[in-house]
DNA sequence: TTCCTTGATAGCTTCGCTCTATAAAGCCTA
DNA sequence: TAGGCTTTATAGAGCGAAGCTATCAAGGAA
């Protein structure tokens, strides 16, 4: 069973295209089709539809596509190891965070980066559920995300701050009592996340059970975009502390605290639990463990 | 990453002898030889200790070890998968089970095979420790071990049936009261397991935790034994009731049960629980499920 | 039709795994 | 201390697999 053949197998399910599958192995488009037909050969089964062009995976090929991502992940974490058993660890770190606990992923990236001068870390905004399936499918090492929400499974996790909702506004737009109550709330002309986005639902979770729904006039699919609607002064919105942090000392923003709305949402790191844990994994949960996260976040 | 050199050094390091390991491998001793060669090459390491002879495996050697196997494992499950994806389960099950569950797994092989009639299945008598750690090492697709005494981390169980301990005599031998009473118990002639085997903690324990110590007159480490000693007539013994069933129809042999000890050790199959399940190990717990067990046992 | 995209085929080269044969280095015994 | 056995490494040849370039075949779009 060759490591690199399987490799071409799951690029060409990434890609959904042969040369540019090849061309992400870094190999030509005739290696990568033959080293297909080879391993279809091996194992004696189809495992890609083609009338001409890729059609997906045949049944066999869907079946074996878990397997073959632990052979490969198993495969560069064997490397991993390698490397890491004596000397400092080396290659890419590849974080996954939800929108909201960006802010946080810098006081994490750079702990790492002290820590572990050889390492190189690349950054990706997703959604809980991506994080969730692209650790399953190794292609992540570790992500930030909520540990409460819809918890994935097959995850450890290091819990790094509770989010709140703070609501920020231009200092000289919509006015803002100092203490707001949940009247207040509802009357304000706000913009918001979309609907779908679990930021969102979680606010509106929150909310409901308080007997308040938000009726946004305007929603954005980014804290930046929300920020600059803010910023013009006729809307004000809600967004989670950390973000909040960010503006602080900025003349334009002002944040206030939202009356009660409970305990907050737990952020932290989570990785695959699988056995053994490789060495990424493990030296993300232990500088996760030992961060001090910056005033602005609320440590649990 | 060739799996098949991985393969090398994991059958190097059981065996601790290069020629051997390379029998194992049905490869000449040069090419394992060389093969290991290769991969402290390839990884940049030395893996193994050697003045001459083989001398263990390197701190890097031992650090890689769990990776290594989670490679070979995942390979191996590749080509299951590829082959379990269309037709029958091929291949060899290797079950280990404790030997106060040996009497049950005969009920769960003829199971296996009736359903998978391609299977071949190898039983190794193991301790609980051993199952766990093999379970570990993918050396072992399912162990049938006591669920509720030192579980194993990271296993997925299914309960099959409640380990009672039950009284056997010779008809013509001690004579044993219909009923018995702890003072009974403690003026008997008994012959048990050796102190370190675990269904003997687990009796003493039960015992102990009702004020009572068990003074044997002869130790064995093996359940023929006690039944061989028994049959002599001079003293009686204790074992599992799945073991009594055997008994059963014995003209000599007499089992009585024991007084009130508690609710029973729960015996069942367990497997390594890492994601995504093997195919020989999914294939175990459908059957375990569905096992019946004959009269004798104790289900749950 | 003509061109472009997409994947397969052909022919060749190169690399590396495997083998047999043999050497080298300890260890055991006489 | 010499001889023989055990254990691992080395040498050289053979062969298969994986790589490349160049080209072809089959659809789809203009």
């Amino acid at each position: 069973m060759q490591t690199r053949l399987v490799e071409y197998f799951l690029a060409l399910e990434r890609e959904g295209h042969f040369a540019r599958a090849a061309a992400l192995c870094h190999v030509s488009q005739p290696t990568l089709s033959a080293g297909i037909a080879t391993l279809e050969t091996q194992l004696g089964k189809r495992l890609i539809r083609r009338d001409r062009k890729y059609a997906g995976l045949t049944p066999e090929g869907e079946a074996i596509l878990p397997w073959a991502r632990q052979l490969v992940a198993a495969a560069e974490a064997l490397g991993q190891a390698a490397e890491t058993a004596r000397g400092p660890l080396r290659g890419e770190l590849r974080l996954g965070a939800i929108p909201a606990a960006m802010p946080a992923i810098g006081c994490l990236a750079t702990a790492m980066l002290a820590r572990y001068p050889g390492l190189n870390i690349s950054v990706r905004a997703l959604t809980s559920r991506q994080i969730e399936r692209e650790l399953a499918a190794f292609e992540l090492d570790a992500g930030l995300t909520y540990l409460d929400f819809e918890p994935p499974a097959h995850a450890l996790s290091v819990p790094l701050y509770v989010e709140r909702a703070m609501l920020v506004s231009a200092v000289d737009g919509v006015p803002i009592p100092a203490v707001i109550d949940r009247a207040d709330l509802a009357g304000l002309p706000l913009c918001l996340l979309h609907q779908g986005m679990q930021n969102r639902r979680i606010l509106d979770a929150r909310l409901a059970a308080r007997g308040l729904a938000l009726r946004p006039l305007v929603t954005a699919d980014s804290y930046v975009a929300l920020l600059g609607l803010v910023q013009q002064g006729r809307l004000c919105s809600i967004i989670p502390d950390s973000h909040a942090a960010l503006l602080d000392g900025l003349r334009w923003a002002h944040t206030t605290p939202l009356p009660d709305m409970g305990e907050g949402s737990r952020v932290g790191v989570i990785v695959s639990d699988s056995a053994p844990m490789g060495p990424l994994a493990q030296a993300v949960l232990a500088v996760a463990r030992e961060l001090r996260l910056p005033p602005g976040f609320t440590t649990i």
